[in-house]
RNA sequence: GGCUCGUUGGUCAAGAGGUUAAGACACAGCCCUUUCACGGCUGUAACGGGGGUUCAAUUCCCCCACGAGUCACCA
């Protein structure tokens, strides 16, 4: 059975990185019917941020990745919050210090920080000078209440580990300091943790950003020294900004709630979110959740970096309103037009079919139907348009018979008025654009609308038409 | 700087030792059309460089360049 983890610190934002992550993990558990486990890890007590573990459950619930167990859910591996688990691992620390595997270390982290600003370009090998403190010194450290923290006796040799995604991957263990596994203040650091609960939690599938590459052979010694079997690993490539830069954790921009801001669906980011880095076999790009299921092959994870493409993401929001019939996609458009079309007596279903094609986003739309309640007002010369074929005189001729025919009109639908508007131009002689421009000119104001003449007249119901060619009439008259 | 990883059009990407090197976004043009969209069609545009191996390399190997990651009592 695979597991699989999501297991973010709550200290924030949830950027599209970390959602990718927390998608892939979901899916390659799903496509072979496994579990996807929520864990917190909250070991650094100075990043902690108020309500980011309720903002996880909620980025997670909307982005629809159910996890089985976790915090909020339970589950037969809890607790599932790290800080619930001190005892658990100073437990395994200590076997690790018994066995010869870790010491105890009393060095100050100011020591540290003292050498490191000025020697960015030398790696300041940690000495190991605690390493050599006799159990007497020790013991003596310990009953003084002597700060200390627990570090990992890195052995000789080298470290090696195999990825799905990058292969073999070799470090020499000289490269590797004696990393610290509990933290001064009790806490494990997260390459302890993250060992210890992958492996109690009973993890097989380990997914995380390739930051985390070279790191993993320290972790694979760990594994070693407790004699367990390491998971698989899959290094997911980095994400990036429109510069080629890594998105940083800060920056917000990118996060989900953000896209989400910005009038994204869920599951648009989602599906493409999945594509950053992952392709399927064949060349389709849309994907519900449950497709993408189906199609995860983490095989075909790539192994280079990409960029994060707003234009894409917004071409496949396009796409999924698009998909909607009318009835689907009238919920999303209604309350966006309750508020920007505030005429009586329009019919929003009849807008919100006529935008769902000219949208990226449900904050595209208020623009486009402005002209619904007020007229704007604009320049006569708008009457003219060379392919139209129309002049400031034609327009004038065509609205006014027009103004005509609409009065005499008892059947005001589209349908009606469209007929009716060819045999005008037909009449007339004239191309119908001569006709038709003049018309859609005068009720919207606009060079574009979201619809031809016949629809708006409909819309607009006979008054507010009539009202708008008079109003067209005059402007050309003057 | 050491170590690790990466490099196919502007972006996402498929691909394979022999291909006219897919497809998508963006861009441009055309068509459709009652404007704009939608839709359809066409076009511009890529294997970082140098050595090998091979009958053949963009694909395998090495070197270089470039980019990125990492080198915390952060995750």
């Amino acid at each position: 059975m695979i597991r699989t983890r999501f297991a973010p610190s709550p200290t924030g934002m949830m950027h599209i990185g970390n959602l990718r992550t927390a998608l892939y993990e979901y899916l390659i558990a799903k496509h072979y019917g496994g579990i996807f486990l929520l864990r917190i890890e909250d070991t650094d007590q100075n990043r902690y941020v108020q309500g980011a573990e309720d903002f996880i459950y909620q980025t997670l619930k909307t982005a629809g990745l159910t996890h089985d167990e976790g915090p909020d859910v339970g589950g037969n591996y809890g607790p599932y919050r790290q800080s619930e688990r001190r005892h658990i691992y100073s437990q395994y620390a200590e076997q690790l210090v018994k066995n010869g595997g870790a010491y105890y270390c009393f060095c100050k982290k100011e020591d540290r920080d003292s050498t490191e600003d000025d020697e960015q370009l030398t790696f300041a090998k940690y000495d190991r000078k605690c390493y050599r403190l006799t159990k007497g010194e020790i013991e003596s450290k310990i009953a003084n209440g002597e700060e200390h923290c627990v570090r990992q006796l890195i052995p000789a040799g080298a470290a090696t580990f195999d990825d799905v995604i990058y292969g073999s991957i070799t470090v020499q263990n000289e490269e590797i300091e004696d990393q610290v596994l509990l933290k001064s203040d009790g806490m494990p650091t997260y390459n302890f943790a993250n060992v210890v609960d992958d492996h109690l939690m009973g993890i097989t599938h380990v997914l995380r950003g390739c930051e985390y590459l070279t790191s993993t052979p320290k972790y694979n010694l760990l594994y070693e020294a407790f004699g367990w079997q390491p998971p698989v690993y899959i290094h997911l490539p980095l994400i990036l900004d429109a510069s080629g830069r890594k998105f940083s954790k800060r920056d917000g921009s990118a996060s989900f709630t953000n896209l989400l801001d910005m009038g994204f669906l869920p599951e648009t980011i989602v599906n493409y979110v999945a594509l950053l880095g992952w392709s399927p076999s064949d060349n389709r790009e849309k994907f519900t959740l449950a497709e993408l299921v189906g199609e995860f092959d983490e095989r075909r994870i790539s192994k280079s970096p990409s960029v994060f493409d707003i234009n894409k993401l917004t071409w496949l929001s396009g796409e999924y309103w698009k998909a909607m019939d009318a009835d689907e996609f009238y919920p999303y458009a209604l309350p966006v037009l309750q508020d920007c079309v505030k005429a009586p007596g329009i019919d929003l279903k009849t807008v919100a079919e006529m935008v769902k094609t000219r949208i990226s986003f449900l904050n595209d739309i208020p623009p486009l139907v402005s002209f619904i309640d007020n007229l704007p007002a604009y320049d006569k010369k708008m009457f003219e348009h060379k392919k139209m074929k129309t002049t400031l005189g034609n327009s004038l001729v065509s609205l006014t018979h027009v103004l005509e025919i609409l009065q005499g009109m008892q059947d005001f639908s589209a349908q009606n008025i469209y007929n009716e508007l060819l045999r005008l131009a037909s009449t007339l002689g004239a191309k119908n654009g001569v006709v038709l421009w003049p018309v859609r000119t005068a009720l919207s104001g606009q060079p574009t609308s979201p619809c031809g003449a016949a629809e708006l007249c409909a819309l607009l119901g006979k008054n507010e038409t009539l009202r708008r060619v008079k109003m067209g009439i005059n402007k050309l008259m003057n």
